[in-house]
DNA sequence: CCTTGACCTCAAGTTTACTTGAGGAATTAT
DNA sequence: ATAATTCCTCAAGTAAACTTGAGGTCAAGG
């Protein structure tokens, strides 16, 4: 690395454990703005180390590329992020986040409830309508263990 | 619906709100195992609507098809599921998603520790070596949050 | 200077979880 | 008996998040 504070792809890559690929298509995706040097490759700004650590850290947590996309798009354009500005992400982060542990605990709840009736296999299940905003992550319609009441084979 | 117990492809669509394409798509992966009638249409037990149910909420807690297939294939092969089945089930179900919960929690409390101190961009982050076990989740190996120490333009 | 390793672009492949469409047969309703 | 549904198979398409490969350029060391 010559003395300059400019990071290649390579370097970037060993310093964050990503694949000089998945920078690559970060850089596509507007994860990161590396600028190009003379002979057109990429240089990038250390403080991209910690941009591109937060993504990991986004994905680890579930958000897809675009979530964190628009997240980082709330950091400062010209001058390099400060505490503050990544405090700030990072709150808003962990709203999503409690509601994601939050859903998961209310249907962990309704599962130990149908574990103790064996209403798994009951007419009115607690899982019965557990979906609504819930379950509306998955790709269309679709009800939760929706059984209809005739249906009473132990 | 004739006089039969059996259900066509259509009818247990409705039933489960999924679409017929993706009930032929989990034949296809080995979660449902429907007979055939004279003319070649599929034909599914009621007990299928739970089973398909049971997809659902798997999936809804993050499973994938592959564990889901996993865990329907210890269901008993000749006869229909009873209560004890299902509730053998659901208490695997119940440690994964334990597991799970727990994993996002701790991250949360990583990152609230973070929020506090600002430490996402200090040194000696606390996210940093977050992964571990945890973070193999992703695709290829990754360093969480993980940051030189010479990085420190606050 | 010149070789070797790092980079570049662009196209295509991979996995998961399905959907859509074409072309045709079986069911059901009238 | 027909028309209208519904179903069938098989191939291909979709979105997300990347990887792999081909063919060629750039840069750093000896």
């Amino acid at each position: 690395m010559k003395a300059s504070d400019l990071l290649s792809i390579g370097e970037l890559a060993e310093r964050t454990g990503l694949a000089v690929s998945a920078i690559r298509f970060y850089e596509e995706k507007g994860l990161v703005h590396p600028i190009r040097n003379k002979g057109g490759q990429r240089r990038f700004l250390r403080a991209d180390i910690r941009r591109l650590s937060f993504v990991l850290v986004a994905q680890e947590f579930g958000f897809t590329i675009s979530e964190i996309a628009a997240q980082l798009g709330r950091l400062p354009e010209g001058r390099a992020p400060t505490k503050a500005d990544w405090t700030r992400i990072s709150r808003e982060f962990r709203k999503h986040l409690d509601l994601r542990i939050e859903r998961m605990e209310t249907l962990r709840d309704k599962l130990d409830a149908c574990i103790g009736c064996g209403c798994l296999s009951m007419k009115s299940c607690q899982l019965y309508n557990a979906g609504d905003a819930a379950a509306r992550h998955g790709r269309g319609p679709r009800y939760l263990l929706g059984d209809s009441p005739d249906v009473i084979e132990t």
